[in-house]
DNA sequence: TCTGGGGTCCTAGGACCC
DNA sequence: TCTGGGGTCCTAGGACCC
């Protein structure tokens, strides 16, 4: 019997706070976005309340008088660290894990012939990663990822937080109750085409000629149709993939205007992205550089992007910052009020298979590289940004809003939780 | 006043090649 | 009536995910 069983934390940057902060549990907790734009974590007490996620966090000022609301600006550092520790103990447990997201991973249990054996197995893989971490999980157990999806949207409506699917009459009755747009791979807009053909949910969806779901959803959803009814069509990727973009994209704290501030903007999201770059050991020969006004407010608007390649791929961050100072000439406009601006970095390869250019020395044998190194060494241990380049700008008056932060409380000595 | 950020995959169409 | 056929590569845009 080959099982894939999906683990998904419960609402996982609420849970990384109450580790911390024992008070919140039982209360109305929410995580903010970047900026401290909107929620983009919620408790089940704030649910409750009737918000939602994704709604600004000024819209919910109101109740979070009246209610007693906890919010905070989000953690990555310590969401991060917290992911990396449940990531462990679940490895630790099984053969085959994909980690998919920073709070989901698939396992692949194979081998087990009593489902009975699996359903312990997964009780004990929950108790170990509360145990360790105190981030409560669910389990969904199918034949698929997909329907592992499924099982575990159940699992979270309690079932001790454990939802084994794989009994044929349990599978088509909790179809028939399932709405399409809940469906892994099935979004908002292939939803509405989907209910033109009168298929609102899985049930339907599975009955539907594999003719139309190919016209319709191209191979994507033919691969969901197939794997709904119980052909697993994609593999465990246990390796993590290649990376073949990184983004480093901010709204600003405040709108920016002129050319000098915002050249600082991407500066600093370039040295970002470029560090990232070296971090993973990669390389990197294509920019794409954009910047956008504010699209919820009633000024003028503007959005614009611009992409170069360079000669060569490096991780030199000066390389980039040129090419950023170049780009961004280009494409930016006097009298708008910019409220984002973002860098990409593609055409990525790993730094040890860099084929040289015959005019250039490779990245990796030149100073700059070991300029690059002490640079990251210095930062790495003192703290992002101890050295930086002025083009980052000095004072960012840009800088985005992360008013609510935790502490980060497993990464950083001076951070450390302190007992009274 | 205040509305996130970082990714992947697939497809259609154009340019170009022999 | 009918105007070659087969292929690759690149890009932009759309869809999805968390």
């Amino acid at each position: 019997m080959q099982i894939y069983a999906l683990v998904d934390c419960n609402h996982f940057y609420v849970s990384c706070e109450r580790a911390f902060a024992p008070y919140l549990q039982n209360q109305p907790v929410g995580i903010l976005s970047n900026n401290d734009g909107c929620l983009v974590a919620l408790s089940p007490e704030l649910k409750n309340l009737g918000v939602t996620r994704g709604t600004p966090g000024f819209k919910i000022n109101e109740i979070v008088k009246n209610q007693k609301v906890y919010l905070f600006s989000s953690n990555y550092e310590l969401y991060g660290d917290m992911s990396t520790r449940v990531m462990k103990i679940l490895a630790s447990m099984v053969n085959d894990i994909e980690i998919y997201s920073i709070d989901e991973a698939f396992l692949f249990i194979d081998n087990i012939s009593d489902k009975k054996i699996v359903y312990d197995l997964a009780l004990e893989i929950k108790k170990k990663v509360y145990q360790f971490t105190s981030i409560p999980i669910s389990i969904g157990l199918a034949k698929t990822k997909t329907l592992a999806k499924i099982a575990t949207n159940m699992a979270k409506k309690s079932f001790n937080g454990i939802f084994e699917l794989l009994d044929e009459n349990i599978e088509e009755n909790l179809l028939k109750s399932t709405s399409i747009e809940n469906i892994w791979g099935i979004g908002r807009n292939y939803t509405k085409r989907l209910n033109k053909y009168g298929i609102f949910t899985g049930y339907d969806f599975i009955k539907a000629s594999p003719y139309l779901i190919r016209k319709e959803m191209g191979i994507v959803g033919e691969r969901s149709q197939l794997e709904l009814k119980g052909t697993p069509c994609s593999d465990m990727t246990t390796l993590p993939p290649d990376t073949k973009s990184i983004i480093c994209s901010r709204s600003f704290g405040k709108p920016v205007s002129s050319y000098e501030k915002l050249l600082e903007t991407v500066s600093t999201y370039c040295s970002t992205a470029v560090h990232n770059l070296r971090e993973k050991g990669l390389v990197a020969k294509n920019l794409t550089l954009f910047i956008t006004t504010n699209p919820f407010k009633d000024t003028k608007q503007y959005a614009n992007y611009i992409n170069c390649s360079l000669p060569d791929y490096t991780a030199y961050t000066p390389e980039f910052l040129n090419l950023c100072a170049i780009l961004l000439k280009k494409i930016f406009k006097e009298n708008y009020q910019y409220k984002k601006s973002g860098i990409m970095l593609t055409d990525i390869i790993k730094q040890n298979v860099i084929q040289p250019n015959l005019f250039s020395l490779s990245y990796g044998d030149d100073k700059r590289h070991l300029v690059m190194r002490v640079m990251d060494k210095i930062n790495n241990k003192f703290g992002t940004e101890k050295i930086y380049f002025a083009s980052n700008g000095v004072k960012k008056s840009w800088k985005m809003k992360r008013e609510k932060t935790s502490k980060r409380f497993t990464t950083r000595w001076d951070e450390l939780m302190t007992v009274k």
